[in-house]
DNA sequence: GGTTTGATGAAAATGATTGTCAATGTCGCG
DNA sequence: CGCGACATTGACAATCATTTTCATCAAACC
């Protein structure tokens, strides 16, 4: 068992390449990326990341609330990296332009009717999802 | 060609006993279940039925709208039958408790959010997650 | 009854994610 | 600066929900 050593936090974790690479690849690209191909991409540009290693990086990093995740619909999981604010994503549906918005009449009216309902500790998760200018057919 | 009695589904459309057995079962069952699950219940019902089948069935159900899906944390779909109309899910994250709500603020401002943006065809998916009042600490 | 064609399901395939575990790299400490 | 504990890595195997395959079956209609 681990002696007395200090447990407060930030004990045990270590700064590393392949997880600065992480970090620096994700600040790169301005879109959502799966882990793979994010796995792709530093593979690419000659800074190899397992990738076990990258799907745990990211793991974190979404826990650590330090990118955003959405799953997408077939199930896979792609980050990017977002401002810290709580905010959501309003996505096209066509070409996947992605547009952070803020809420806050929906957080408002979110804790509200939790507490109605008698719940406590309340979050939501929220996607817009649509076709945007671009996209939109007749223009 | 069917003649105007009944052309309920359009052609192609066969009732079969599996397809009313998963049916019967979601109607049976009142809280969100996976098609594992569904098809768990099925076979210890003595219903059985193939799981593709099972999952097929789901999916064309959720396609025609006629049940609710929620993708879990863990990528895993979940259904229940619903009522028709658009609402949304406020989920105990302890004890699985479910209970529809409606927003109409929040369709509003999700229309309104989109249309700012020029986005256009809008749709959304909204989750509440919480701790219900049996499940809350403290009290 | 016969025919057409959607429906079924067992097994194999898929594909993202996680577990395993030995090898390696970091960092605190003397 | 060197040591050693232990966090981290990564190739590969394992998991697991879901999909595909494809031969067989059975509604719906004649």
């Amino acid at each position: 068992m681990p002696m007395g050593t200090d447990r407060t936090a930030g004990i045990g974790v270590r700064s590393t390449r392949q997880r600065s690479a992480v970090i620096t690849a994700l600040g790169e690209v301005d879109d959502f990326r799966s882990s793979q191909e994010l796995h792709d991409y530093l593979r690419a540009k000659g800074d190899a990341v397992g990738l076990t290693t990258v799907y745990r990086t990211l793991t974190a990093l979404a826990a650590a609330g330090q990118v955003d995740v959405i799953v997408r619909d077939d199930g896979e999981s792609v980050y990017r990296r977002c401002s810290g604010s709580h905010h959501h994503h309003l996505v096209c549906r066509a070409c996947g332009l992605t547009v952070e918005v803020t809420g806050p009449t929906v957080e408002t009216w979110a804790r509200g009717v939790a507490t109605e309902h008698g719940f406590t500790d309340v979050s939501h998760t929220l996607e817009l999802s649509g076709l945007c200018s671009m996209c939109s057919p007749g223009e």
